[in-house]
DNA sequence: CGGAAACTTGAATTACTTCAAGACATGTGG
DNA sequence: CCACATGTCTTGAAGTAATTCAAGTTTCCG
């Protein structure tokens, strides 16, 4: 089975054989999270990082009146704590959204890496950046759209990342987010995006039944979501 | 005069002067930019970064409409487009919001950096990543926070990175921004901006004349916008 | 089959936006 | 130094998008 952060890296530049057993041998071993178990508590000092092989999780934070805010959703792939790394604290929770397989790299891997390996910390530190460049994007989409065009390009992008590692099946995607939890996403209540869904269904833009989440309309949805997909970063260029 | 970035990078890990030095021969030269002008350009593909050693600037992005989101407020000690290092294609532009004193640094510098300074690389990765930690933080408030909270919020917030870096004077801070520029921040319109202010002056949390913003109640102020400053990582750790 | 979780609907409310106009600055050219 | 233009701030009133509350329906799962 192909590691999928390798798959997600190679989308973006070249990596040599040599490197691909660095990354392998960087794991010390693969765990599994149950559904709504937390991968990764806010405020903890981790000593090791957690890399996505399959599921879905998410990076919260939580109010003091229990409102909840989502700022990623991750998908096979995704090195959901990679900047726990250097940051040290947990600034935020990263909670499993569905059974997750999980890849440990110890930080002691992480740094002999980037003492060692040049160009694999160039990617590593990619791997970051792309992460803040959506988060830029959740922002301006947030800040700037209505609540349908803000759903619309969540969609969009969701699935573009999915199909950078392999995981669509033709225009469907696996969903597996309650709207509670799209709402705690995209800074909406539960029933506006209820709403919202029924609105894009309407339009005949999407549609989603249980996990399965199809993309019935690409182009209009693109449109409605104002969906330019430069800012993740899935060319290869020498990096 | 020290240099701001330095002060910064200071606040988290301890620096040797050899990679001081290094950092210091990594400047190519020192420009100005006036007020109102880009720094950096949407869509561009540049060979250098940005530091800004004085003055305020801002990530944004517009939408085809007009309207506008500002992602981040940069001061002084920032390195505002650190990640086009990577990114290679800035997917937003970077504008002056006062007159700027910006070193400029060769990608062919820091790619040497990272070739030949494992530590100090980790230090500049870092850097990105409290960019992203923040970016974050904005997105949880513009989620779940209302408008007078998130406003609290980004006070609190750039006061602390000013103090940060020594651009504090009391309890005043130099706010150069117009409510329209704050509006396109906070993601609100010019108008309500205007009254989310009246309220914070009439409750006596700030004093905002010209471009002296005094905080006159910071206890009251940091409650009332939920501020917790873990995610700045204003904390010297071992990275 | 029963209970809990998730989804859906309607009605009332609220926070914020939009539009429009006026007040107050600030700077520029005559 | 004044007249005028331009930009920023302020205010009011009307409109709207989204929230909240509350109840009902459907789906899922043990």
């Amino acid at each position: 089975m192909p590691n999928p952060f390798v798959l997600k890296l190679e989308q973006c530049d070249s990596l040599s054989d040599d490197e691909k057993r660095v990354l392998e041998s960087a794991i010390s071993r693969v765990r599994v999270v149950e559904n709504d178990e937390d991968i990764v508590h806010e405020g903890e000092h981790p000593s090791e990082s957690n890399l996505l092989l399959d599921g879905f999780a998410a990076r919260y934070k939580i109010f003091s009146n229990g409102r909840r805010q989502i700022t990623a959703i991750h998908v096979a792939g995704d090195f959901v704590d990679l900047h726990s790394f250097l940051l040290k604290t947990m600034d935020h929770g990263v909670v499993a959204l569905t059974p997750c397989r999980i890849a440990i790299v110890p930080h002691a891997a992480l740094e002999k890496i980037t003492d060692e390996y040049p160009h694999l910390t160039r990617l590593l530190w990619l791997n970051t950046l792309i992460d803040g460049a959506i988060h830029r994007e959740w922002l301006t989409t947030m800040g700037r759209l209505s609540a349908t065009a803000h759903t619309a390009h969540f969609i969009c992008e969701l699935f573009m990342r999915l199909k950078a590692v392999g995981r669509t099946d033709g225009d469907t995607i696996q969903l597996p987010l309650t709207q509670a939890e799209l709402g705690d996403t995209l800074g909406l209540s539960t029933v506006h995006v209820n709403r919202v869904l029924q609105e894009l269904r309407k339009e005949g833009l999407i549609r989603w039944q249980g996990d399965a989440l199809t993309i019935l309309d690409w182009e209009r949805l693109v449109s409605v979501g104002e969906f330019t997909p430069t800012y993740l970063n899935l060319q290869r260029e020498h990096r």
